[in-house]
Order: structure tokens, then sequence, then C-alpha cells
DNA sequence: GTTAATGTATACTAAAAGCGTAAACAAAAA
DNA sequence: TTTTTGTTTACGCTTTTAGTATACATTAAC
């Protein structure tokens, strides 16, 4: 039911990354945010890869927003470290529907998709730009 | 981001049980939900101290419910089997909080509490009865 | 051009949680 | 009194999470 460490910490490093004028060097981000410079390093390469941030390398080097803020969502930050929102296991395939004939039959697999639908809305409209 | 599976069979579980005029052995659960008879006798057991049901020993015993099946809800159900629905580390006590001096200030808990909230009353509001 | 400050990539490991099993026991109906 | 059922406690395997270590590549500054 929780979002990983992950994923929280990574959304604090984006907030940290906004509210800075330059770039943000990885020493200064973990310093803000408590988080390990290693592992504060793994989670920009992620949100580099996701094409959130880029960087510049080198002496006075350091992270930078790629996008406006306003395009980023909670939704989207959260999908990328985590991978899909999905409030139950049932929406994968080989689980509750190895056991229910019909995909479409089974009320609950109905049920968690359209709570997980709503739990992705909440979060795509929160945008890292209002905090 | 998911509920357990045990969380997933137990609501399976009381589906079942809800749908059986009489009372339900654990085998007969176990063979209807596919979850071994061992790992559903685990979870009823928790329901069995949850309240949700209560049990018939001896010959020809088993499981009913001890409730209206109207006033069982899957976040009931979930919370009792994990735990409080929280969708992030953030909202614990040791964790975010520890490096934010004033918890009422960090705005990413209070969000957090907030979605958290909205799914909390949506699993509330959809109770065994209508499944 | 060299150096030092930075980011990149890959692999590894420890701890926790999730998932399920085993075995011995207690109760009660037939 | 036997058999069917539920109860309790402990154990163990597997996966995920969380974090670290090492070696390497790039580039700005001097």
């Amino acid at each position: 039911m929780k979002i990983t460490r992950e994923a929280d910490y990574a959304i604090r490093i984006l907030y940290i990354i906004k509210n800075e004028s330059g770039v943000v060097s990885a020493r200064e981000i973990s310093e803000k945010t408590g988080v390990s410079l290693r592992f504060s390093l793994k989670i920009l390469a992620k949100l580099s890869e996701a094409g959130f941030v880029d960087s510049k390398k080198g002496a006075q080097g350091g992270y930078f927003l790629k996008k406006p803020a306003e395009d980023i969502s909670l939704a989207n930050i959260i999908e990328n470290i985590d991978g899909p929102i999905a409030i139950s296991h049932c929406m994968e395939d080989d689980f509750c529907c190895t056991r229910v004939s019909d995909k479409s039959e089974c009320s609950f697999r109905k049920v968690f998709c359209a709570v997980s639908g709503k739990i992705r809305n909440e979060l795509s409209s929160m945008k890292l730009s209002q905090f």
C-alpha cells in the first residue's frame, strides 16, 4: 500500500532541484535530503534516464530540471521509480485471473482497477510546481 | 503501492463465506479460492480475531460471517490484514519527519495524508454486500 | 594537457517483508 | 472414542527493498 522510499526520495530530490536557480551537485542534494551520496546518485541516474533531469559534468557541474515543473506530476515520478500504480496484484495477468476463467467476470478486479485509476488521477493532478 | 496477496485473498474468502448459506469449511474455502489449506487457515484465524467471522468446531463445522456484509468494507478488511492505509513511509513518525524540524511544515507529508484519506474513503464505501 | 570535481554504469550485499509450510494441539459432533 | 474440524506457534524459503562498492568516463578550471 506504500510507494517505496526510493520514490519518496525521488520526489524530494526533484523538489530541491526545482528550487535551486543553477545546477545542483549530487553532494548538495545528498546533504539537503539526508539521503547518502551513493543512493542519491542512483536515484538521480533513474531520473535522468526517465527524462526528468539532465546533468552538466565536470567541475561546478550538477543536475537541473529538463522539463518545466508544471509538467512533472507525482504520478509521473512514482511510476518511473516504482512501476505502474496498481492497488492489487489482482491486476496482473498471472494472478487472480488464472483462477477466474473470464477476466471481465472478476468483480474485484474491476473494483481494484477503478480505485487504482482514481489514485492515479489524484497523483497526476499534483505537479512539482505546486510545492 | 499494493495491498498484499494475503489481503486480496482475505477479501475473496469473505466473499465466498458471504455467498454460502450455512457454514463453510476451510477445505471448501481453499478449494474455491485456490489458496492452500494451510494459508487459508492462517488468514481465517486473522479474520476471526478481527471479528469478521466466527467458527463452529467439530464435524460439519466451518466458518460464517459474524457481522452483516453491509458492515464490512474493503477498507476494514485491508487495514486488518495489512495495517493502516498509508501511501508513503513519510507518514510514519520516524521517517521524513526526523529530517524536517516541524512535521506540519512538510508539504509532502500533507499531500500524502490527503491522498491516503481519499483512498481510504473510496475503499470504505465498498461493502462486501455489493459483490 | 593535467588535474580535480563531477557524473555513469555495473555489480554486489544485507536486511526486511512477503508468502507459504509444518507440526502439535484443542474442541466438539457423530 | 474416533474423526473432523479449528487454533496456535514456530519455522523457512523467496523476493523486494535499500543501500554500498568499485571502476570508469567526462569536462571545466587551472
